[in-house]
DNA sequence: AATTTATGTCAGCCATATTGACGTATCTTG
DNA sequence: CAAGATACGTCAATATGGCTGACATAAATT
């Protein structure tokens, strides 16, 4: 048995040591984790059958949305060193799933692009992951679904944003700059 | 320059082959992404100085908030095998921030419990990962904060629920048992 | 011409996940 | 009770996707 969270009685002991002891948000915490763990996994299955991982995922999907992508805006975004990029990103080339070409103004950058089938690749993948939000949208009303746009926007960091969060949120590049 | 999606305009060619071509939630799919990405983020700097990462987090936070919890519900919350899980948790149990205790009824069971030590530093990473949450609701009321943990819910898969979705969705389980 | 920048790549390491096999204690069932 | 199923642990091998550091090249900048 045993196994329900204590969500009125004896919070953890020694609390937030240096964070202060106020109210967490355990279950939007929890609900966060769940709500993540599965939208990626409608992805996960489609994705063996391309003998993809997560990785090529992020890599096509964000090449796709935003066409001439550099490859440092690629690392801004997912977070990751070049090297690790590299790997997928070679795969995704030899694949025929993206293409490079080379900058107008400058010659060093290899702007990427998705090819057909890697936006049709991207597409599929993004009808199953739209197909489990509009199901969790159906008792949403309009200004319901705004506000859950708003919080998304909210939880994310907005200093330094790279060239797709500038994208997303309309470049109101904050103070810097 | 580039990196602008085409959110009106040209949808990816070949659209979603057989799952049809309906609007996609590119906004929310995205906002998901960073918001996710930063949400763990927070977590993830603290980790480092304990020597921990993701893994242990995951393990420590669900044990913390469902003392008891067996191995085998673990396993179905966290989706992983009990090879993976293992390495993770004998780190948690040596350290002292997991105790194992043998089922009452029983007595194959190892039923896990979050020690002091390990209910501080769930505490104060989901403290960390509460302030992002509180400033992302700060303009939200609470009709709107509701609304998200609605639409939260409604993302996460309800077939089949391990344990602890059972105690967050107070178990309405189903057809099946 | 010297330097910086954008990118690629080699080499190796680490964390975390996998599958498969096997062992042991314990519960359940015929 | 004997047989089988279950809960858990563990050994071994492997894959993925991160990482650091070092180095190379081409092109832009100064």
């Amino acid at each position: 048995m045993a196994a329900k969270p204590d969500s009125q009685g004896s919070e953890p002991a020694s609390a937030a040591s240096g964070t202060g002891a106020r109210e967490l948000r355990w279950d939007i915490i929890e609900l966060l984790f769940f709500a993540y763990r599965d939208f990626v996994g409608d992805a996960d299955q489609e994705l063996e059958a391309f003998g993809f991982g997560r990785a090529h995922h992020r890599v096509i999907h964000f090449v796709t949305r935003y066409p001439g992508l550099k490859v440092a805006d690629l690392l801004d975004v997912l977070r990751i060193t070049k090297q690790s990029l590299g790997r997928v990103l070679k795969q995704l080339l030899d694949e025929g799933y993206i293409v490079q070409k080379t900058g107008n103004n400058d010659r060093r950058q290899r702007l990427l692009y998705a090819t057909p089938k890697g936006e049709a690749l991207v597409a599929k993948l993004a009808g199953l992951q739209t197909d489990r939000i509009n199901r969790a949208l159906a008792g949403i009303d309009a200004a319901g679904a705004e506000t859950v746009r708003q919080f998304l926007r909210a939880m994310i960091d907005r200093d330094d944003p790279d060239k797709v969060l500038e994208a997303i949120f309309g470049s109101s590049k904050k103070a810097r700059e």
